[in-house]
RNA sequence: GCCGGGAUGGCGGAAUCGGUAGACGCAGCGGACUCAAAAUCCGCCGCCGCAAGGUGUGUGGGUUCGAGUCCCACUCCCGGCACCA
């Protein structure tokens, strides 16, 4: 055994061992229970970050664990490998995407070998395969016949110079980000997955997903946004519009219904067209709504306009004439792309309103804060729930009473009814890019819309393609899009958009318990591993990836391929990666970011930062504050460099210590070199235990006699007492103090006092053996190499993976004396030690009988004693 | 704008059911070893104060014998907002 800790040769070791023994490599066994434990993968944008490491880091230490629990882990990995940057990178450097792809896909896998996680790698999917996207085809396939999917017309983002769709990213204040065009809205027809079918089970199963934290959950319901009210219909003035219908609105608000004065509709909705015909004006403004991008948060913050369109519709109730608006703030894709305004007791409304010297009618009085009319500026108080005023027969009534009479007498009328509405919207899918899964459609002129049979399917993705930005690559393909109609056999054309990303990543981890299957989606194996037992990823998952899947599994499901409705039983959420900043200003307002790696701090003589300069010309930087780990604050670490420096144990190591999973996490170079400290002190402890402590073990055990001299049986206990709290912290999941109670226990050990004479000596080699024991196994699963290597030259075993999870024993953590904190008046004076059976009643006596409650009772008499058992004696005067 | 989350020493964080605030580590300071440095080891370390003691968990209130933890009002920071993944 060497006596210096060498992290490569230690890491190269281990794995090699792993690899030999193919010790990840799993199939079902009916006989342990099985542990599905997934980290999302990767998407391949050319090497790890410091996310990337945390994720999987986090994942393993719960394979690991799990394994040495009992149980049979699968632990998979793969590429989430279809997506923008690929065609980015083809732009900028000329490099065909998917080469680009799998050279990252090489590199990358490389780099996770590296760390040393506990992958079976048999299972490695990569969906830019067609041997992947080929069984996502089919499904849609299969979902569209059965009409779960469907198409109709949807708004993107058009960049009028490059031709071009453009993603909400792509889009900077208002402007193309290549082209620096204006952002115009269009309308075009797309493909769209009808997950709100299952809107209500995807919120009732909410409830059963005690493994879910409650703000994902609570984001998820919040996101569905089930929502009971009334649809209400206005009838057409036929004087104004010219012809008879009814503008449908949906509300939640139906109490209001005798306040609305007036109707907003989107710039899309017919009644606008129609409008805008006759009215160059009106045109304008429409045209203008058009304008910009179709981010929710951006049409949320932008300014509310609007203007009138000269068209009346009739309320249903009164009978009065009601103007019609178009306002920028109504979106035609949600809900009937119209609303009835009630300035009186909406936000919004009464803003419109107040601006555009709209009338505000006052029709419900809170119950809470009173108020006797509406007038300016807007209270919250006029928005909530009350008794009805100047509403003519419904005067008096409460709010749900409102609603129910109101909709009872627009049924009555055959002008709306009570309906359950959700802020879920279907999901579109199609996308006018290259790097992506072909929609299995074929374009026919006499049969319409015809999905690709089975057997033609895979629809493969051609490789030999040009990217310039500039339209979609596939529709210049005519290779690619001629073909002929499956149904009738005349010339026909293939659908060109290729599929959202998401679409791959709502099925991959079902995809994993069967990746080797040519000749089906999926196979029984799936019902034996599914569901992931634990799910590992970023909180900004929390709302859109998750719920996809939910979906996926459901419509799966549904076609009979697989049992489970949720893909996912826990959920662990990490924080992010976060860096110092440092900058430079350049001319012209810009900044130059400069990396961590490249600046030294100078602190005071408290250790604060008080400046910092660049290295290399010793000239000063500003600092820029911590952020979020980036290419354009230029503020990330490599986790390859510090893999190279420190070894992948160590890397592991800060990563796990550095903050609980779920928080973010502060990259501190200094707390690296912490981690590693503590690493070369366990091989150093070990080393001593291998050479000194293990030839001086007796023969006959006495630890399990119970006979330790008193000294070491305090260490003892000390080291079973982490042990316990460590074996507690890890079914929280806060592993950061787990690593905290393995530093406590090597503290412990090597404090132990290890004095002359046999009978000494045995006993601490004794106590340092158990807790040795105990040290490895519990940080088998962050650093599971040095621990690997030590199990072995320490003598505990051949393979540490079979080592059973050790427990915290009864007879280690007894204790006879304990001590209680005394305070007085609620403030700490002092301390008493008692037996640990004593009574309350001896306590009490104990208490005021000691020296710091004497002092500080100042001879005035007890009111109240308070006696927390095991905790503190609280004397209140 | 809407939805969700967070804030504790110089720094990362700990405090399990309302019961000793600051465990563990980093940085800093003092010392040992060394020709010297690195590494290592020992000690100190919230703030004010010579001390006794006081004070302290983003801000302002409240409940309680006792509040980082519960309640109310606010401030700032972060994630998501449907075409980034």
């Amino acid at each position: 055994m060497q006596d210096r800790y060498q992290p490569a040769t230690v890491e190269t070791a281990a794995q090699q061992h792993w690899e030999n023994t193919q010790a990840f490599r799993v199939a079902e066994d009916a006989g342990r229970p099985k542990y599905y434990c997934l980290s999302m993968f990767p998407y391949p944008s050319g090497k790890l970050h410091m996310g990337h490491v945390r994720n999987y880091t986090i994942g393993d230490v719960l394979a690991r664990f799990h394994r040495m629990k009992g149980c049979n882990v699968l632990q998979p990995m793969g590429w989430d490998a279809f997506g923008m940057p690929a065609e980015n990178a083809a732009i900028q450097n000329n490099v065909p995407p998917a080469k680009w792809t799998y050279a990252n896909i090489e590199y990358m896998k490389g780099q996770l070998k590296r760390l040393g996680f506990a992958i079976d790698w048999s299972r490695e999917v990569a969906t830019c395969t067609p041997e992947y996207y080929r069984w996502e085809q089919w499904l849609f396939t299969r979902l569209y016949e059965k009409g779960l999917i469907y198409k109709k017309l949807g708004t993107v983002n058009w960049d009028p110079v490059d031709e071009t769709v453009l993603a909400n990213e792509q889009v900077i204040d208002g402007r193309g980000w290549r082209s620096g065009a204006l952002v115009e809205k269009r309308e075009i027809p797309m493909y769209y997955m009808k997950i709100t079918a299952y809107a209500d089970e995807l919120l009732a199963a909410l409830d059963d997903l005690p493994g879910w934290p409650e703000q994902v959950k609570l984001m998820q319901k919040n996101w569905i946004g089930r929502s009971e009210g009334v649809e209400v219909h206005f009838p057409y003035d036929l004087s104004t519009i010219g012809a008879s219908g009814v503008l449908k609105v949906f509300t939640t608000r139906a109490d209001t219904l005798m306040g609305a004065t007036y109707v907003a509709v989107a710039a899309e909705h017919p009644l606008a067209t129609r409008a805008a015909a006759g009215n160059a004006e009106l045109a304008a403004f429409i045209d203008e709504c058009k304008h910009g991008g179709v981010a929710e948060a951006d049409l949320a913050t932008m300014e509310k306009k609007g203007m009138p369109t000269g068209l009346r519709v009739v309320h249903p109730l009164t009978g009065e004439y009601l103007p019609v608006w178009v306002a920028n703030y109504v979106l035609m894709g949600y809900g009937e792309g119209a609303v009835m305004a009630v300035p009186a007791h909406d936000e919004r409304d009464f803003a419109f309103a107040a601006k555009y010297g709209l009338p505000i009618r006052m029709v419900v009085r809170s119950t809470h804060d009173a108020y006797d009319n509406v007038a300016a500026p807007w209270t919250d108080a006029y928005a909530e729930h009350g008794k009805l005023v100047n509403s003519g027969k419904y005067d008096g009534l409460h709010f749900q009473d409102a609603v129910d009479a109101i909709a009872t007498d627009l049924a009555a009328k055959n002008l709306g009814a009570k309906r359950t509405q959700y802020r879920l919207r279907d999901w579109g899918i199609s996308r006018q890019r290259y790097w992506g899964c072909p929609i299995p459609m074929i374009h026919c002129e006499d049969c319409g819309d015809v999905p690709v049979p089975d057997e033609q399917l895979p629809v493969v993705l051609p490789e030999n393609v040009e990217i310039t930005g500039r339209g979609s690559p596939l529709a210049k393909m005519p290779g690619f899009y001629r073909c002929t109609c499956p149904k009738c056999g005349k010339p026909a054309r293939r659908e060109t958009d290729t599929m959202d990303t998401f679409v791959e990543s709502s099925w991959y981890f079902l995809r994993y318990a069967c990746a080797d299957n040519a000749t089906a989606m999926v196979d029984a194996r799936v019902n034996y591993w599914a569901p992931v037992d634990q799910y590992i990823g970023g909180i900004e998952h929390a709302i859109l990836h998750l719920l996809y899947s939910r979906f996926f599994t459901r419509a799966m499901r549904d076609e009979g391929l697989v049992n489970v409705s949720e893909p996912f039983t826990n959920l662990l959420t990490q924080g992010m990666v976060v860096a110092e900043t440092y900058y430079r200003d350049q001319t012209g307002g810009k900044k130059l970011w400069i990396n961590p790696a490249e600046v030294q701090v100078e602190r005071d003589d408290k250790g604060r930062v008080v400046a910092a300069k660049l290295a290399a010309d010793g000239q000063p930087v500003v600092i820029g504050g911590t952020e979020k780990m980036s290419k354009s604050k230029n503020n990330g670490v490599d986790p390859q460099a510090l893999v190279d420096q420190y070894g992948a144990d160590t890397a592991r190591l800060f990563i796990i210590f550095a903050a609980p999973p779920d928080q973010q996490l502060e990259w501190s170079d200094s707390g690296v070199e912490g981690a590693a400290r503590f690493l070369r002190r366990v091989w150093q402890f070990g080393h001593a235990f291998a050479s000194d402590i293990r030839p001086v073990l007796p023969a006959a055990r006495r630890l399990t006699a119970g006979k330790l001299p008193a000294l070491l049986a305090d260490v003892r206990r000390e080291i079973h007492t982490h042990l316990k709290q460590a074996n507690y912290d890890f079914g929280k999941h806060q592993f950061n103090t787990v690593v905290s109670a393995a530093m406590k226990i090597l503290n412990a050990l090597e404090k132990a006092p290890r004095e002359d004479g046999t009978e000494m000596r045995a006993a601490h080699a004794e106590v340092a053996e158990e807790g040795f024991a105990i040290l490895l196994r519990l940080l088998s699963p962050i650093t599971p190499h040095i621990c690997h290597v030590l199990w072995q030259d320490c003598g505990f075993g051949t393979d540490i993976l079979a080592a059973a999870w050790p427990e915290p024993l009864e007879a280690a953590l007894a204790q006879d004396e304990i001590e209680l904190v005394v305070q007085v008046n609620g403030k700490l004076r002092g301390s008493i030690k008692v037996a640990a059976d004593a009574g309350k009643a001896a306590i009490e006596t104990a208490a005021l009988a000691s020296e710091a409650a004497q002092k500080f009772m100042e001879g005035k008499p007890p009111k109240k004693v308070v006696v927390v058992p095991g905790r503190l004696v609280n004397i209140v005067v």
